[in-house]
DNA sequence: TCCCTTATCGTCGACATGACGATAAACCGG
DNA sequence: CCGGTTTATCGTCATGTCGACGATAAGGGA
């Protein structure tokens, strides 16, 4: 049952046994900003078959002697021109069905990346284009390529789920921000509106999450707001659940 | 800089580039159960290079036409001989450092199991020998093989993270079980006492956590216990905070 | 029967939260 | 200069959850 004649030549490598069948392995990015108060994921047109013309989520193969991170990083600086390392960085999953990719068996690693809009201004070098969409409609009618809208999926589940109990909202962040600055990035996450007043309430009371500058600012408009730095808390204790989770009532 | 000259023998498929350097890819399982009010965890011991006579996770090589899970699945029962599917299994992350592998370039996609010891009851028919280890030492003085220890650590901390906002815990227990039978999982897993009166008021306060059969038992000693099944709940809200995880104090 | 063990129910205070009122401090148009 | 608008920040209050722990129930064994 175990060799099933696969010609040598293709072996992985020389120390390992015959009959391991070498796959291609890919990363894939799902680079999260706010930008003209909308979230949006940056996506890259195809300039190639197969689904070619299509968006994309940015990626590519990953190279013999690369880490899987790096091979991230890379890959987001060769597409896109972002040279700087993303405020957050986190693997997602790993997606491998057998046909997920029609020119063979290629199994990716999807990372999840948070960054302010001005770490990341886009300045494609090797793709066809690169865009931020909306999330809201990111790929409408035919789709993203591959199975990426299902990764889009879970990036998007996955930050949304991290924003209730750790404190990566702030990476969507400039170094100063205020307290409403970063309650809008909750609602656009989110999708839905928060009490300013509980909200301040919950940020600046948890130990650890924002620092306070003593500086203020008006560029919001209204009576002048503090501003924060982000703080060296990464859980939050208790969380901050999302309004909509609430099955109870 | 894209392409290094990779003899085209090697590409890993015909429709793929040829500079994509194909990666053997395997999967290992973090099995965990409960035994002798122990947390344990399935080990396997090598028995090729590298790494002879070392203890491992069970796991192997991804087949062409094999999706991940099913691999993981698949190759549970060829190492343990446990063919029932585990009642709870979620992939856990993938390693790709590129010298985790002294044969070459192998990056894993590691899942988490949790099964009940009857449905996992371990006999080995492919490796050298197969056992349930105390997750306290497991892999004591040399420890585990490649970074598998590192692996272990972090399927034991998803475990212990999942276990606060989640019903996953019911994994590990028979069909019918009682409170303190589900406490005792939760006292195994997270390290430490837990006030039996406000663990049963959580559990049967939560909403689709626990479904009551009606019927009790006194296989614990004392009063009788009343037998549940697992609920259909799959989050807990609010969560169940390990007594630990309280860094405010 | 007394005692021991475990299960289950209740009570109390501390604390977090949602809803929302009130005040502060900038701006703007007149 | 002044009132109106906007936003920030502080407070209040009812509700709900949680940890600590007392009290009672219902078995088994000596």
């Amino acid at each position: 049952m175990r060799s099933r004649s696969v010609p040598a030549a293709v072996a992985a490598s020389p120390g390992l046994p015959v009959d391991v069948v070498p796959i291609a392995l890919s990363v894939d990015l799902v680079l999260l900003t706010v930008r003209d108060d909308q979230l949006c994921v940056l996506l890259v047109r195809r300039g190639i078959e197969p689904f070619r013309g299509r968006w994309a989520l940015p990626g590519g193969f990953v190279r013999p002697q690369e880490d899987l991170a790096e091979a991230a990083v890379r890959e987001l600086a060769e597409e896109t021109g972002v040279r700087r390392r993303p405020a957050h960085l986190e693997q997602l999953a790993t997606y491998g069905a057998p046909a997920r990719d029609p020119r063979g068996r290629v199994v990716t690693v999807a990372f999840l990346a948070l960054a302010p809009l001005s770490q990341a201004p886009v300045a494609g070098t090797d793709a066809a284009a690169s865009r931020w969409a909306p999330v809201a409609g990111a790929g409408d009618p035919p789709g993203l390529a591959f199975d990426h809208q299902a990764i889009l999926g879970d990036g998007l589940e996955r930050a949304r789920a991290k924003f209730e109990y750790s404190a990566v909202a702030t990476a969507f962040c400039e170094p100063e921000f205020t307290v409403a600055e970063l309650r809008r990035i909750y609602e656009l996450v989110w999708g839905g509106r928060l009490d300013p007043r509980n909200f301040h309430r919950k940020v600046t009371g948890t130990a650890g999450f924002l620092v306070p500058t003593g500086r203020f600012t008006t560029r919001d408009g209204g009576r002048p707001a503090e501003l924060y730095r982000r703080g060296d808390a990464g859980v939050l204790h208790p969380a901050m659940l999302r309004p909509t989770a609430r099955p109870n009532p």
